[in-house]
DNA sequence: TTTATTTGTGCAATCGATTGCATATTATAA
DNA sequence: TTATAATATGCAATCGATTGCACAAATAAA
C-alpha cells in the first residue's frame, strides 16, 4: 500500500515563511504615486473612455512598475459577480466527465472566468452541500450533471428563482426548467443497432439499465426503432438489464450463454459492460466479430485498446463541455431580458472498430 | 461531427429572469430583525465565545428563517484569505491527474476549502498565465504538477517569496524550494524489472524517455539496478527511447523485431507504449507472456482491459492527491513559524496481471 | 459598600475596487 | 466675449463581513 515516507532536508534549505513586508500593491498605491485618485486608476485600468490616453498610459506603466495584481475579490464584492463558475459532476475521475470539464474550462477561461469543480459522488446530500458551498463562494452560476440517485430538485429550482444561471449537461431532467446539453442517445442507439444489422446480424442482444436515468432508455429506444425500421422482430428475451459495470456485463453474457439462445451480436449501452461480455465470449472461444459482433457506448479511451478494439458511440465530451459553457454564458448575458431555456442536442458518432466489422477480413 | 441542434420550447416554459427583489440577506438584515448589531451577528455565527448562548441561538434561528447565505467574498476580502486553492495540471483529461485532483478535493473540501482547477496544456506561457489568474482570484495557495516543457521557475519562486503556499506533485523539480509529493519511480522501475527476472526473463527490453522529465530517468535507474542486483549484464541495445505514446510503443517494438535481437520481456515506462508493443507482438504471433513478458507503468484504467491484461505499476493517484493536500495545509497552517519543505515519497505497487505471469498457466 | 473582574455588545474602521454624481478645465458655439 | 458642451478627474458611498477597542452591565472580591 502507498505509504508516506518523509525525508527531511534533501537539497532543500530551511526556509522561513516571511510574510514579506512587501504588502501587495493596490490601486491606491498607484494613485498615490501618480498623485491622482484611486477612482481614476480604477477607470484607467478598466479602459474607461472618460480617462485620457495620457493618464491611462501612466497608470498602466506604474501598475507594471509596482507589480500590481488586481484583487478580484474586492471587485467581485463590489460588482456582485465573482468571475467564478461552479461545476458539479458525479465524479471527476471518469474520462467522460473530465473531458467535459476540459471543454467547459476552455470556453470559460477564454472569457476570463475560472472554474470551481466539485464532485457529488452520486449522493444527493453531498450534491446539495456542494451546491451550497459553491453559492457561498459566490459563483456566478453553476453547470451540473446530476447524480444517479437525485430525485429532488428544489435546490436547483431555487437557483433559477434567484436568477442564478444554471445549465444541465448529460445527466439532465425535465423537472428543472433551464438550458441543457445532451447527446442524442436515441440516435446513438439507433446508429449502433443499424450498423450491426448492416453487418448481417439479426439476433441482436441489448444490454441496458432501466433505472431512472434517461440516457439508457433513449439508447434502448434507438435499438428498438432500428430493429423495426429493418423489419427485424423484437425479442424481449434478448434484452438484459443490469448496472452496466464490467462485472455486470460478464454476468449478463454468462446468463445469455447459459440460456442457449441464438444471437449474433451484442449492443451494450455501456463500454464497461461490453468489455465484460467480450471477456466471457473469448473465454468461451466465441470469435468476435465473426460469431458475435460487439458494440459498446461512450467511446471510453480504453475501447481502442481492447482485443479486438471495441466499436463504440462517441459522445464528444469536450464538445459537450464547450456547448454547455456557451449555453451558460448565453444565460448569463441575457440577464433581465427574456430568456428561453434551450436544449442543445449533440449528434453522437459511431466509431467503428474491429469488434463489429465482419466484412473485409 | 458533433453538431448543435437547437430545439426551442420542449416542455420548457418561457421564463423571465426575475432578478427577484428578494435581495440576498446579510448579517445586517439579521441584526436589524433582532435589534442588535452586525458585529454581534458576525461573532455569533462564528461561534465567538464572547457571545452569549442565548444570542447565538437567536441569531442562528433568524439566519435560518431569513435563509441567510454567508458571502464568502466579503469575508475573504476582509480576512485576506479566500478558502480557495488553485490546482494546475498539464491536463485534467487523463486518469492519473483527474484522480489526483479527486484526492486533493476530498481533503480540501473536508477543511471547507474549494478547489479551482486549471490546465497548463504543457505550455509554459499558459502555465504562467493560469497561475496569475489564480492569484488574481486570490487563492490561498497553489498545488502544481509542472509541464513537460517548463524550464523556468521564477513564477513559482515568486510565490514562495511572497509567502504563498505552494506544493508540487508528481512532475516536480528541485529548482523550487518547497514541499513536494512524488512516487518512488526508482522503486517502481526496480519492482517491475525484478518481477520479470523472477519470471525467468533475462533479456529485458526497456522503453524509456530521456527528456528532462525526472520520472523516466528514475524508472530507468530502477531497471538498471535490478539487473545489476541479479547479475544480469546490461545491454544498451535493448533500451529504446521514444515519446512513450501508443504509436511510439508500436514503433519501438517494430524496430526491436527488425533488429533480430533476442529478448524475452519488455518493461515499458508507460502503459501506452506497452499497449503499442502488445499490439505489434500479437500481430507477429508472439505469445504474451510465454514468448515475451510485458510490464507497463502507471496502472492506467485500461490496463485491466487489454488482452492479456497488462501488469503495471500503480502510482496511487488519489493517495497522491491526498498527500499533496495534506502537505499544503501543513504549510498553510505553519504560517509565520519556521517551515521545512518536505518531500513525501509514496511507495508504488506492482499490479501483476497476465501479461507477465509465466508460471501457473 | 466599594472596587476589580468578567461577560456581552456596540462602534467604527477596514479589506480593495467600483461607480453615481459633482466639479474643474478646456474647447466650441453663439 | 459669454454661454454651452465636452472632457477629465475627484469625492464619497458602497459591496458584506470582520475585528480592535470601548463601554455598560453583571458578578466577584475586598
Amino acid at each position: 500500500m502507498a505509504e508516506h515516507n518523509l525525508f527531511y532536508g534533501f537539497n532543500f534549505d530551511i526556509c522561513i515563511l516571511q510574510k514579506m513586508n512587501s504588502k501587495k500593491t493596490t490601486i491606491h498605491d498607484i494613485a498615490k504615486e501618480l498623485k491622482i485618485t484611486a477612482s481614476t486608476v480604477s477607470r484607467a485600468l478598466n479602459n474607461n473612455p472618460r480617462i485620457s490616453e495620457a493618464t491611462k498610459k501612466a497608470v498602466l506603466g506604474m501598475a507594471k512598475d509596482l507589480n500590481y495584481q488586481p484583487n478580484n475579490l474586492a471587485a467581485a464584492l463590489r460588482k456582485g459577480k465573482s468571475q467564478l463558475i461552479g461545476v458539479i459532476v458525479p465524479t471527476i475521475n471518469r474520462s467522460f466527465f473530465s473531458s467535459v470539464i476540459r471543454g467547459i474550462e476552455e470556453v470559460a477561461n477564454n472569457l476570463n472566468y475560472r472554474v470551481i469543480v466539485s464532485q457529488s459522488n452520486e449522493d444527493i446530500d453531498n450534491e446539495i452541500a456542494t451546491l451550497n458551498a459553491l453559492l457561498n463562494a459566490r459563483v456566478d452560476g453553476v453547470l451540473v450533471s446530476i447524480g444517479k440517485n437525485t430525485n429532488r430538485f428544489e435546490h436547483y429550482n431555487n437557483l433559477i428563482e434567484k436568477g442564478i444561471p444554471l445549465v444541465l449537461f448529460d445527466r439532465t431532467t425535465n423537472e428543472i426548467s433551464t438550458s441543457q446539453v445532451v447527446i442524442d442517445d436515441y440516435l446513438g442507439g439507433y446508429l449502433a443497432t443499424e450498423h450491426l444489422i448492416k453487418q448481417g446480424c439479426n439476433k441482436i442482444v441489448h444490454f441496458t439499465n432501466l433505472k431512472q436515468v434517461n440516457i439508457y432508455k433513449e439508447r434502448y429506444r434507438g435499438y428498438l426503432e432500428a430493429l423495426k425500421d429493418n423489419g427485424i422482430p423484437f425479442n424481449q428475451s434478448l434484452v438484459y438489464e443490469s448496472n452496466m459495470q464490467l462485472v455486470d456485463g460478464r454476468e449478463s453474457a454468462e446468463k445469455l450463454l447459459a440460456s442457449k439462445q441464438e444471437f449474433d451480436a451484442i449492443f451494450s449501452a455501456s463500454d464497461y459492460a461490453a468489455v465484460g461480455a467480450m471477456q466471457v465470449l473469448k473465454e468461451n472461444n466465441i470469435k468476435i466479430p465473426f460469431d458475435v459482433a460487439l458494440v459498446g457506448f461512450s467511446n471510453e479511451p480504453f475501447t481502442s485498446f481492447t482485443d479486438p478494439p471495441l466499436t463504440s458511440v462517441s459522445q464528444f465530451p469536450i464538445e459537450m463541455g464547450q456547448a454547455a459553457a456557451e449555453s451558460f454564458f448565453e444565460i448569463l448575458n441575457s440577464k433581465k431580458k427574456k430568456f428561453i431555456p434551450q436544449k442543445t442536442v449533440l449528434q453522437p458518432e459511431l466509431i467503428i472498430r474491429d469488434s463489429s466489422l465482419k466484412e473485409g477480413t
